[in-house]
DNA sequence: TCGTATTGACTGGACAGTCAGTCGATTCGA
DNA sequence: TCGAATCGACTGACTGTCCAGTCAATACGA
């Protein structure tokens, strides 16, 4: 038996298609996606580069041979990684936004969400790692931009319920408002994953940014959320 | 001869230290200078970790032997040139900036240099692959603490000058105004060097902001400066 | 029993770092 | 003034290490 039969690919490709076999194993989907879950952990917390198959596979309680099993390649496993970490927290960022009504309220959310949590659970820094390998390859551009446009819209879509609801300035341009909000929260969340100040500095600052320039005039005053 | 006798030490160590034998050879300073130059390019076009010591040899027209004649080793190489990259930088951005007398200009001007020229040079590509090293190495992190530190002293000062011309607005607090405006300018020039927004878009989100949230109620209006 | 999943020893390539030796320049001694 | 001795810069072949990827053998599950 030639065990370099590969089972059928359902990583995406450089090429940028996805192929997924959904009649074939549920076992197979699930070992994959342990795989990328330990994967991913592993690049936040030593870096794309500094991330070995022995470390995967020592992680996962496993071979090498078993990751090269089910991936074509170190590099496969460690792109599908990082796309799997961003495919994560998007579900469960929209999922945790859609409970809250007000739109002020889901806005300091978002915050939150970027500038603490990411940064804290190791997500941050598979961005950053991400980033800098965008700098680099065009094909991780690409992903990239499809991944970040998911969470653009995220944004977009909570800064229109603000105006719909009417608690957010009137005179904001949507375009200029959306393209500063992101670049700050990028900016914070990227100084507090490199450990260029505290992530309660930087959300403190996002949102009395938000409270100065976004949300209308007065707002619904003092301790709206407790300080985590 | 044992040729691994090694010229004196002149680079910056982990330990911070920093030694600098003035009586000793212009030839050999220069000499370091010159792989240092072509390194940090190495590092923009390439990434960090995809920079060999083959390359760096060969883009300097010599051999392997060479660089490690003057490096201790391949990290210090590639350490000391991103160190290196950032003195320069910010050298002759202070030295341009402070040829400029209008503090609204100087600030435009500040924009323009991060999120437009260094985005264009490759040094905000070096920026880059800085931060995803400082979230794992604290060394690294050190040492970009105290450069990153300079450039916001440089930012702050034209902030000063501003409130002093009194062509700011006079409600803004300083910290406030100095962190926002700086995540703003990272986040933008993270964007621009990814290739995730061109540099002129960057350039003019953060010139409309400075005009909405910085400079004082009627600036000197239309064209102050053509859009490059 | 047959096919699938898993193992881990092995291979080949890449690359950092070493070191014996070359070469041109400078100093020194007669 | 000239040859020999010395020196420091530089070379590039070589070595050892690390690691991704392979594959024959094996365990497992239906």
């Amino acid at each position: 038996m030639d065990a370099s039969a590969r089972p059928p690919e359902t990583v995406r490709r450089t090429d940028g298609t996805r192929v997924e076999p959904s009649d074939i194993g549920r076992r197979e989907a699930a070992k994959r996606r342990e795989i990328l879950e330990v994967t991913w952990r592993l690049i936040a917390a030593r870096g794309y580069h500094n991330t070995r198959v022995q470390d995967i596979a020592a992680a996962c309680g496993t071979s090498t041979g078993t990751i090269h099993y089910y991936f074509p390649g170190k590099g496969a496993v460690l792109d599908a990684a990082m796309e799997y970490c961003f495919d994560q927290t998007g579900a469960r960022q929209q999922a945790e936004l859609s409970t809250i009504e007000d739109a002020r309220e889901r806005l300091v959310r978002v915050v939150e969400i970027q500038v603490q949590e990411e940064a804290e659970s190791g997500q941050g820094a598979v961005w950053l790692q991400l980033w800098a390998q965008a700098t680099l390859r065009p094909d991780v551009r690409d992903v990239n931009a499809e991944m970040y446009s998911r969470w653009e819209e995220t944004v977009r879509r909570v800064l229109r319920r603000g105006w719909r609801q009417g608690v957010f300035r009137t005179d904001l341009d949507e375009e200029q408002t959306l393209g500063t909000l992101l670049a700050l929260l990028d900016g914070l969340a990227m100084k507090a994953t490199a450990g260029m100040m505290t992530r309660a500095a930087a959300r403190d600052l996002a949102v009395a940014w938000l409270q100065r320039e976004v949300f209308a005039a007065p707002p619904p005053r003092r301790a709206r959320r407790p300080r985590s």
